[in-house]
DNA sequence: CAGTATCCTACGTGATACTG
DNA sequence: CAGTATCACGTAGGATACTG
């Protein structure tokens, strides 16, 4: 790739995936959801090494994913801000589908609940402005004001 | 990366991201969703090259996400099967974040409507058995029966 | 503990030429 | 049109040693 992100395209798919869509990234950010804070736990869980999470954690923070301060104990703890915890939807959805066409044997790995209630949470699903769960082929794009390239005019999943 | 997959990992992000979580798949997936089929077409899209996105292509395939056929032109085909339409929330949830935080200056690039109703959809939420839409912080993590690794078990955003 | 600094390797990628 | 076959390159990534 040219210049290893999507900047230049005109697609917030793209834009997304410019900032999320590396390999560690997500994977670090999920660690961060699941309560892991430190540096040497991302470590520990992931394999990774020093020098690529060192990277990665310094770009998850300067892109506003991450808020890095000091620990009770003195250490460096990382959190999400409220950009990043927007993504969750995006781990979510990715979880879901992961759990219904690759799963594990025995059944779900992780099940998501409402903290409140302690019940699971319903799948990710699109929904019409009336709450209705669409399917992916009754949904279709339409060219935003902030539409800009000459890319094709084509419906959604026609 | 040692193996360039994840599928090492007990974790259903993991086993997604080892299939479309590299550069250009979510792309090219994106592409088939906004109708385009053809191999010319992706590659003027997306401005790949041709090898590399043979090679993906081939992989999608194989990975059961697309199906290659043969058009009415006699030129070779590919459309989403049941499981890459499955992709849609994730597709769908990462272009409303790159809206959100990545924003075009002039307004949303794409608007995805019902295609019967011809109004947009609702914003990718996650909700409580019940309907409600849940904040981040209202959701948690539990164990599940496929759950097989010695990682920490921690609430997630605690 | 939480990094930084090097070095090295492998793979993803791009460019180009070729084919059925 | 829809690929395949090579080659050349850059950079992400791993390993290791070192530091405040």
């Amino acid at each position: 790739m040219k210049n290893s992100n999507f900047d230049y395209m005109n697609c917030s798919l793209a834009q997304t995936l410019s900032v999320i869509g590396e390999h560690w990234s997500l994977l670090i950010i999920r660690d961060v959801f699941m309560g892991l804070r430190r540096f040497s736990e991302f470590q520990k869980d992931l394999g990774i090494a020093k020098n690529i999470l060192s990277e990665r954690l310094k770009r998850l923070v300067a892109e506003g994913i991450l808020e890095k301060t000091k620990g009770e104990a003195g250490f460096s703890e990382y959190r999400l801000t409220e950009k990043g915890l927007a993504l969750q939807p995006v781990l979510l959805s990715m979880t879901h589908w992961g759990d219904q066409y690759k799963p594990a044997k025995k059944g779900k790995r992780l099940v998501f609940v409402d903290r409140a209630s302690g019940k699971p949470i319903q799948r990710m699903a699109v929904r019409s402005h009336d709450g209705r769960k669409l399917h992916a082929k009754e949904v279709k794009a339409k060219r935003g004001s902030g539409y800009a390239s000459e890319r094709l005019d084509v419906p959604l999943a026609e």
